[in-house]
DNA sequence: TAAGATTGAGATCTCAATCTTG
DNA sequence: CAAGATTGAGATCTCAATCTTA
């Protein structure tokens, strides 16, 4: 009486998990973009204007070191650059270079697609059916 | 108009799973295990014998020199041993050791009462339409 | 001291290259 | 050459410690 003791549900869940996140990510690949990337140049995107490291870290819900390296290779790749807050020179924000908004659009529309396919299993009434269940699982 | 693409139910989905295994990985913290290191070991548990490396990792769906890795953190926690197979010498099995055995049984019971919190939110109804509709997704 | 960012160390993962054995 | 495992490099993450500025 040794089984895999994960509860069915879970078990079904963390393989969905692994299953969509995967799907996306493969999507984004061909044009050089990853979840974590197209993530953070989007939320620059939805603000239209450099925002501080900070303000990033919390509205991703992850640590301040890591947007700190993930900015780092988004500079790298030319689709980010980093400018000082003259308000509070403490502060550092992260401003999409042309190319950077260019690659937001382009993983957005290979997302768009991506979720079609994805999405195109269930009918309409079935979605609706799974976002209320999943909201009601993360409970408050 | 440059809002967030992923449609609302992606959202949602990449949401709910992060929310789940994160709890599900702070209930196995205290005891010294990691989500990965708990599906190896029950791995070895359940079959309750040595397994080469290739066949964890084909069942872990990952790549060969991620199990390697892991296997190296876990014996360094002296949870599991490498055992040569006479029978070919290429293969590499991985072994239960008693404190392995014990620490996936405890991880077990973590995860129980952890699986318990989750899914107490949802009736036993709401439970089956979210398996069935995870299931659908994923497709055959 | 608080807050912002960074660095260093380490856990999980992937991929490509390599090495040994079949 | 195939298949098993490993190694090296790099992407994502976390945490603890550090450095600068408020």
């Amino acid at each position: 009486m040794n089984e895999l003791p994960p509860d069915q549900i879970t078990v079904q869940l963390l393989g969905a998990l692994g299953n969509v996140a995967g799907r996306l990510d493969a999507a984004l690949e061909p044009i050089g973009l990853s979840l974590p990337k197209y993530r953070l140049l989007s939320q620059l995107a939805a603000a239209g204007e450099p925002l501080p490291l900070r303000t990033l870290a919390d509205h991703s819900s992850c640590v301040r070191s890591n947007i700190t390296q993930l900015v780092d290779r988004l500079e790298a790749d030319g689709l980010v650059v980093r400018v000082q807050d003259p308000r509070d020179r403490r502060s550092i924000r992260a401003e999409l270079t042309p190319a950077g908004y260019e690659r937001q659009v382009a993983g957005r529309k290979a997302l768009e697609i991506a979720e079609q396919a994805l999405l195109s299993r269930l009918p309409a009434a079935d979605r609706e059916a799974l976002m209320v269940l999943l909201g009601r699982l993360q409970g408050a």
